[in-house]
DNA sequence: TGTGCAGTCTGTAGCAACTACAGGGTCAAG
DNA sequence: CTTGACCCTGTAGTTGCTACAGACTGCACA
């Protein structure tokens, strides 16, 4: 990890460019509430050090392994408010790896179809288009 | 396939409740484009035929495939404007069939890490939450 | 001291793809 | 002739951002 602690008065696209955020996404996870207000220096800049940062790194994380804003809410407060969050964390990824599962699952249905349209279309020459033909088909051939 | 040709004089409600679309995407779909606006009764109700309902079931197929509005119309278009929309058709499905891949594969990933962080947390009594730890981490940790 | 430019601030609007009202009109049955 | 179920329109909400416009600040350079 690197050194979230000594970094201080930084501005908002110092912190952007440090953790990879768009410049525009960061103040939008301080007005949705899933990251603090920092202070604010006399003309009105804001001004963040090296805990906003972890929390930051957090959130984006989390992200990229596809929670919800409100699931992250939800993982932060229990950052925050507990001694021992451990049972309630796991609950809140157990039940979006069954969302990431059943995600999986729909897109490897379409995956098939498509792979099989696209390969009965062959060259593009048929008279009748497969694909158009599937799609005009009921839905429970899927 | 059901009798679409026969039908006409459809209200709303019974094209929506026959394709199993939501009453509101109907109008929805007129709006953007994606069906045609139908005739009018006198008082200004819409009245749908066989073909309202042919199409709308080709858009709630294409849906249920994953096609973005965007590549239905594109789709749309080409049942309508040409003779051998074939070739164009695979390739709109292909690309899609990128797409629809490259969210698999990044499902995969994510599924992987939490499968490994919520059996790390195992029943939930470990002081240090893994699932937490782990979101702390740098994001290259994937 | 001025001036220019890059940075920051706020609020708001836009994107996809719906979904859900509110507030009104219509129509058929009882 | 009233009741209730339908229909109409426009608009606002959802999720997770992203991109302005228009105003202010702060620093370097001449």
């Amino acid at each position: 990890m690197r050194d979230h602690a000594g970094v201080t008065g930084m501005q908002r696209a110092e912190l952007a460019r440090r953790t990879g955020c768009n410049l525009e996404t960061v103040r939008y996870y301080e007005k949705v509430g899933l990251l603090p207000e920092p202070p604010r220096t006399t003309a009105g800049y804001r001004s963040y050090d090296g805990a906003h940062e972890r929390r930051l790194r957090f959130v984006l994380r989390a992200r990229e392994l596809g929670f919800s804003l409100d699931e992250i809410r939800e993982l932060l407060r229990l950052v925050d408010e507990r001694d021992r969050p451990c049972a309630e964390a796991r609950d809140v990824a157990a039940v979006h790896l069954a969302d990431v599962r059943a995600k999986i699952a729909d897109l490897k249905r379409m995956e098939r179809v498509l792979k099989d349209v696209v390969a009965q279309c062959g060259d593009g020459t048929l008279p009748e288009c497969p694909l158009i033909e599937t799609l005009f088909q009921e839905r429970n051939a899927i």
